[in-house]
This record gives C-alpha cells, structure tokens and sequence, in this order.
DNA sequence: TGACGATGTTACCGATCGGTACGTATGATT
DNA sequence: AATCATACGTACCGATCGGTAACATCGTCA
C-alpha cells in the first residue's frame, strides 16, 4: 500500500512539498471570502490570484458555492481551535477557559478591519435556506449553542440555557459591533459585560 | 402660488393620489433589499417589480448603490419610530422603555424568516468603507450608541459607558442570531439577559 | 517505450450585471 | 394651436458573472 501512492507523498517530510491547486485555491478562497464576502469575490479573482485557472477549480469543487461551503469548515476548524485552546491554559476552569476567548475576541474585534465571524456573515449574505454555507454555518451555530450549555452548567448556573443564550447574543454581538464601529467599539466592554452577567448568574 | 403648482398634488386629500415612479421604486427596493439582500437583488428585478423601467430609477438615484443608502435612510426612520415607541407608553421610565423595545424585538426575532437589522447587514453584505450604504450605516449605530448611554446614565447605572455597550452587543446579537436559528433561538431569553443586566448594572 | 490518469492551459459559453442613448407621451403654459 | 419641460419606455451597451469544452503536459507504472 505504501506503494500504490505516488512518490510526492512520500517525501513530503522533506522541504519539497509543493501546494496543489486546489489547495492554493482553498487557502485563497478562504482569505478572500473572509475578507471581502463571499458574494463579492468571483471565482476569476480567487484562481488568478492563486495563479492557477477556473478549471482547476471546478475539478476540485463542483461550484462556487460548494467551494464557500468548504471555505466555511475550514473557518469552523479553526474557530474551534481558538474557543478551545482555554481549555489547556486553564483545566477544569470553565469560567476561565470562556472569558480566555472572550478576551481576546475583544482584543480582535476592536482592531481596524475586523470582519467578524465567517460563518455568522455567510448566513447575512445568504438568506435563503438553499445555500450549502448556510447548511454549515446554522449546524455550527447550534453546535456552539449547546457547548455555552455545557459550560454554563459546568459553571454553576441557576439556568444553564439563559445563560448560554446571552453569552451567545454578547458573541454574535460582538462579532458584528466589530464591523460597525472602528475602535473604541463595544467589544471593549465585552469582558466586564460578560463576567458581570456570569456572577449574577451563578450561585 | 396655488396656481404655480400642478393639480395632482392638489386633490392629493382625494383617495387619486397615484404613487410616482420613484416612490414605486423606493418602496420596492426597501423591501427587496431588507428581505433578500443588497448584493443579491438586481435593479433590473427591482425595476420589474415595481412595474417601471431602469431608466426611471437612474432619473431618481444616481446609482444602486444611492438607492441601497435611500434605503437604509427610510429603515433608520423605521427605527427610530419603533424604538422610541416606548416613550410614550412609559413616560419617565427609561427601564421600561427600554424593556418594551426588546420585548418587541426577541418576539420578532425568533420568527421564521426573519432579517435582523438592515442597516448591520448592509454593513456585512460591504466591507470596504468607500459604499455609502455603510456609512448611512455606522453614523446610526454610532447614534443608538449614544442613546443608549443616555438611557444608561437615566437609568442610573454605575457605568453607563458599559452598560450601553452590553445592551448594544445584546441587541446586534439578537439581530443576527435571529437569522441564525429557527426559533427557540437565544433571543428568546434577550429580555431575561438584559433585566439581568441592567439590574446588576444599576445601583 | 507506450499507455494512462491527473493536472494544467487557452478559449469560449449564455446569462446577468449596472448603466445609458434616444425616442415618445403627457400636460400645463403662452 | 404651438410650445416646452417633465416623465416614461424601448433597446441597447460593455463588463463580468459562474461554468465548460477541448487540448497540452507531466509523472508513473506496465
């Protein structure tokens, strides 16, 4: 079975391991449907800028927005590793672990150019129930959710979903204030707002 | 000078009062790009709808993209006829004010098919900072933001500045995550969050 | 060596995008 | 009746959209 691949893979332990096309094109779909919008990149945008062409594209993707749709597992992947990486910093903390990502949530959200959360504005950008991203974004969302229970109820709540739901609505709030406003915007008291809303919530 | 005028206006009073080309427009557009996007309506559909052509619309606004800020202006007016509804209601109360405001909202919010804020979702739908719409955008946000503070220090709260800033983040997350779920959404415990809140903000 | 599958390219498709040149109907004024 | 500005529609523009057919090139294995 080791040979039944070509060599490539073999030696990608050494320094020659070359980006395909297709991942050239999800590393660029990523970084432009972030940064400007799904909808206002074209597909010519993304491939000539990742210097390949449109065929190479649809060889790997079937459309456009299958490729958003994988722009969005990628961002999840990596949202996930973000909320969670309180978790080693801070062991059997709950608290701590959440208001880790809350700092520096708040810390990004203030800075100039923010553009919020991909999956969040994906669903903006497409209102109708059709899109695959959309797919992605609502069954991450609710994935989330439940996680804030879990936390919540780790942390002592009288009401784990009440306290779940606002420390949602502050996130999905932040997430946006953070395009709204330049600096100095409302996430700057996200931390205070949400440690204030944990103790009034916790016995 | 009742003579300058043409007759139309005149017997406006009388049940003739025929919308103009414009207003037909205006009022089409409004509802197309709340419902399915900026980005994703064309002119040429908002045009068809409203049973005009395109060069009746560029008579009127200089481009889609003036339109989209005519737009947000009438949704700002909306607004602000909604929000400050609470005022008469509750005279002197700036708590219940408030309260009445997000009532309404979370009862909204967790209806299918609902939008969030027109205005934060134009501010997603267009991250440069050069479209209009976006700054038709931020100056409001920038005004509720200040209205809040008001009605913080009305309330007595001990930081007004942070309680107006957990209130907005509740309020933009209530926005979007009403797109995000069904129903049974987080904005179902929006109230509790911010009696929450304000209670433990308030001296 | 010869065949093959994967990957790349050039060149193109119809549809739709935002926007406009230009002719026409209307309706009040002189 | 002649006039003239306003308001509207027909027909079209170049650009760009997402997507594809057909061909070239490469590395691998029989």
């Amino acid at each position: 079975m080791s040979t039944k691949r070509p060599v490539k893979p073999a030696d990608a332990a050494a320094a020659s391991a070359k980006p395909r096309a297709a991942e050239r094109i999800r590393s660029m779909a990523r970084e432009l449907f972030y940064r400007e919008g799904i909808r206002a990149i074209g597909v010519e945008e993304i491939v000539s800028r990742a210097g390949v062409t449109k065929p190479s594209l649809y060889r790997s993707y079937a459309s456009k927005d299958e490729l958003a749709a994988e722009y969005l597992r990628d961002y999840e992947a990596e949202f996930w590793k973000r909320f969670e990486a309180g978790a080693e910093t801070h062991p059997g903390d709950p608290r701590a672990q959440l208001l880790a990502y809350f700092r520096g949530l708040a810390e990004r959200a203030v800075r100039p150019g923010y553009r919020g959360c991909g999956l969040t504005n994906a669903v903006v950008e497409y209102p109708g129930n059709e899109h695959p991203a959309r797919k992605v974004s609502q069954t991450h969302k609710r994935k989330l959710r439940a996680r804030l229970v879990e936390m919540s109820e780790a942390m002592g709540a009288k009401s784990p979903a009440t306290l779940a739901d606002g420390l949602l609505l502050l996130l999905e709030g932040t997430y946006v204030s953070g395009q709204l406003f330049d600096r100095d915007g409302p996430a700057r008291s996200l931390v205070a707002v949400a440690e204030q809303l944990i103790n009034s919530s916790t016995r």
